[in-house]
DNA sequence: AATAATACATAAGAAAATTAGGTATATAAA
DNA sequence: TTTATATACCTAATTTTCTTATGTATTATT
């Protein structure tokens, strides 16, 4: 695991990425996708991302459908045109952020 | 300037990576080149500032040497040999993250 | 003379995560 | 069969950290 204070910040990033490549996501799957993909390195916690995916549902940049599946509830969240294009801007942003900091930090860089 | 958020998470690694690898730096004199090197991309406030070089000192990672300049005082802060390895961890760390955050977004760049 | 730049500092408030707890069903292991 | 783990949602108190605002004071520029 990183250090949270690292992570902090690309949440939202994070959320609205994974939403513009899958058309519905519930919260624990995305919290299984985030883990699965990074290998356990980023483990979003329940605490702060209930209240992000309510902010983003509230802001108009998700909407949600619940569903039975059995007798649990589970809510799935789709990303809207303007969410799409906020998670562009997001993903461009911390681009440019990490080449920034590639520099800031003299770090070497090796396109693939 | 990059949305605060982004930022966040990263202010120690920044100044101790700068400390690394200039033998004395002042408060001011670390805002000035954060600016520069950046191109006015990420400008640390004081109020973060500040508290975090203290925190910094209180924990044995610089340590402070106060010079009069003219009528000015100036408050150099110097990096310890435990401040130094914990640079390094930090900067490794980031970079760790960066290559977590590429695949994750799915972004054409590998740091090495 | 007034403004901007240099140079330090702190305190109130806001924002966001952590920690901890709550509810409940389904499945696997002991 | 009972216990633990996994699934699945949620929120509230606390902590952490930054922003914003303010304060002091000297030096340089307009």
């Amino acid at each position: 695991m990183y250090s949270s204070e690292l992570i902090k910040g690309t949440l939202k990033t994070i959320i609205l990425k994974l939403l513009s490549e899958n058309d519905k996501m519930y919260g624990y799957e995305i919290t299984q996708k985030v883990k699965e993909l990074t290998g356990g390195k980023i483990q979003l916690t329940e605490g702060a991302l209930y209240p992000t995916l309510h902010a983003l549902e509230a802001n108009g940049i998700l909407t949600t459908n619940a569903v039975n599946v059995g007798n649990r509830i589970r809510k799935y969240y789709t990303i809207t045109p303007t969410g799409k294009s906020l998670a562009e801007e997001k993903v461009t942003e911390f681009q440019d952020f990490m080449n920034t900091m590639i520099f800031l930090l003299d770090l070497k860089l090796k396109t693939v």
